[in-house]
DNA sequence: GCAAGTTGCTAAAACGTTTTATAACTTTGT
DNA sequence: ACAAAGTTATAAAACGTTTTAGCAACTTGC
């Protein structure tokens, strides 16, 4: 009879490496995190190829596994990064955080994801359990009334990459949209096809990317000499679904020829408002949306949009926060996505009789 | 002239707090994790409240965060999970992983994302990274021929939860959807409104779900004595797009009545298909899709489909692995959860004489 | 043949917790 | 009054790394 076996294996440790390939354990160590080869005439560690071969073979044979928790006591850093967004359900930010996922595994991070559902409160709870956890950065997309906890987490000094939405005055990394541009393409392209009441539906958020957007919009009906026609409907986060309905079907009535809605979210609610009401697109009313979703290509008509490349968003988020982690000093960097205009048939050329027929 | 000062503050201790206290690290710790109170008359530790009233004041005033590094080094726990899914872009599963967080986050476990794009090699990669990394358990929504990785994982006595797709003779626990029952559902309500030519897109994957759709599919088809109608074509994941046109165009021609689309992604495909090949649905061919998406309501006509619950898969996965987390012999257990069908006027009652025009 | 440099390695001190064993003191029972 | 039991707290040993300081031994330059 043989006492009972202890199910969890002893694990293997550097210590056991070491006894085995009959060195200390600080060579083992430094063979493990490569960073010994002198790359740059630095006083780096050395080790002869002989023993780095040996060293290695052995971990593997003996499959050892370096405790990371043992290892970022020590060194001060997790490898790990911390994703905040609005909500990762959100296909907009799936996408962004699908992407940093991938370009983080293989720079060796993990990715620790956090949504804030809109809530300063919430921003502010997981940026304490992520900050708390010891995250090497943070890649942050904020949220209304979240400047000052985000502020405090960049005061501690933890490099903080902002994404999609600023915060003014913070020395940190960004990367967003070109949002004021965004906002006047969407007025240029329905201007060109003819369109003139053209309004636009937004939210009631402090958020500066719809800010900036609404700004864009602003502006570009100012130099088509369009102002008098601009306006700006807000609806509450949280309800927007009657709310849109309720717009549009207002709009409308009241002879809007196009709107314009700047957000994945808004975009959708807006779609469905469409179907409710019966509208036939574009003549009732011709309409612009953001960012992507395969609806856009699948309604009947077609959808056109202002899209980003969540690609670049993800991919350069995740670069820069890279930087700022692994050289102390790097200065703080922006990254600007260019808006790109994907037609549909949804702002077609304007019919001008259209109305004619009831008139 | 002040010398430099040092930009990265201190951090605060449990020592400090011991020391402004006036007590043995120990007490403080012990009045961090607050199980000291007897939950149950075990042999607990104890602490006079007024004790642990002045730590935490003291803890809270001098901004005291424990290191999770120490914590997890010393325990042995991290208090992270790990969850691995095909994609997180896809709306299923960022569906299924917000749920996730949230209750994970309430219960004080922070999650890592993983994403393996359906293959085996990123799997274990995957997997392993996340183990190295200590994570307390995992869910896991495997891939084809992952079978391996996940029993080696599950083997080394790391909690698992197996989510929407299953490895069969694995002690862990099971949160799934009753795909059987999903399938033959699709061919029951095609049946009822009298369709009879119900073929079936699946993949050529061996994935546990849509092998089982399937399955649900043939014995339903053969039930209503329809088997020598029952068809399945297969797409290779990876190629979808132009493979489910294909088939569909080619079904449509040999005079299809209806098709299934049993999962998320093909479902998608298949609208397109729709669109690039000008079909009218459900007149010259019913489709019902799986899961949900935005596009199914909005798109005309409204599309049919078999969805599962998304919270319960999410919510169930943690709950389940928590428990075997939190209790170390806790038995495993399995968690179905029941497809709903939601209907749509893609799969609208057949009108049998459409086809007599033509003829 | 000897100072100066180079190479390959080691010893040992952290890092900040958790947790066991035990001490000191107070209450209770008899 | 004294043992037993109960209460509150402490000391100290881990946990498994990283990283600094330094030590032999061997080259090299002169």
């Amino acid at each position: 009879m043989f006492r009972k076996v202890w199910t969890m294996v002893k694990r293997v440790t550097i210590r056991d490496v070491a006894r085995e390939a009959g060195v200390s354990i600080a060579l083992v160590s430094f063979v493990m995190n490569r960073d010994h080869r002198r790359a740059d005439g630095s006083v780096a560690y050395r080790v002869s190829d002989e023993t780095v071969a040996r060293i290695t073979e052995i971990a593997e044979r003996l499959n050892y596994h370096p405790n990371s928790a043992a290892s970022s006591l020590r060194s001060g850093r997790t490898r790990t990064i911390g994703v905040v967004v609005s909500d990762i359900a959100n296909r907009f930010f799936s996408d962004i955080v699908r992407y940093i996922e991938n370009v983080a595994y293989s720079a060796g991070y993990t990715v620790l994801c956090a949504s804030t559902d809109e809530q300063a409160d919430k921003l502010e709870s997981m940026l304490s359990v992520l900050t708390n956890k010891g995250v090497d950065g943070l890649i942050i997309a904020t949220c209304s009334g979240g400047a000052d906890a985000v502020s405090r987490v960049v005061d501690s000094g933890l490099p903080v990459v902002l994404l999609d939405r600023d915060i003014a005055g913070l020395d940190v990394s960004r990367v967003m949209l070109d949002n004021v541009r965004a906002g006047a393409m969407g007025v240029g392209k329905l201007y060109a096809n003819g369109y003139r009441r053209i309004e636009l539906v937004s939210y009631d958020m402090g958020i500066s990317s719809i800010g900036e957007r609404e700004e864009g919009y602003r502006r570009a009906m100012r130099e088509v000499g369009l102002q008098r026609f601009a306006r700006i409907h807000r609806t509450t986060y949280g309800n927007v679904g009657d709310s849109v309905t309720r717009i549009v079907s207002d709009a409308v009535g009241r002879g809007v020829e196009a709107m314009i809605f700047p957000t994945n979210t808004l975009s959708l609610y807006a779609l469905q408002a469409v179907n409710a009401l019966g509208l036939k697109i574009p003549n009732d009313m011709a309409m612009i949306c953001f960012d992507d979703n395969e609806v856009f290509d699948l309604y009947n008509p077609t959808i056109a949009r202002i899209g980003q490349s969540v690609e670049m968003l993800g991919v350069r988020s995740f670069e820069l926060l890279r930087e700022k982690i692994e050289c102390a000093d790097t200065p703080s960097s922006t990254y600007i996505v260019e808006p790109q205009f994907i037609d549909g048939l949804s702002s077609a050329p304007r019919l001008t009789d259209k109305k004619h027929t009831t008139k």
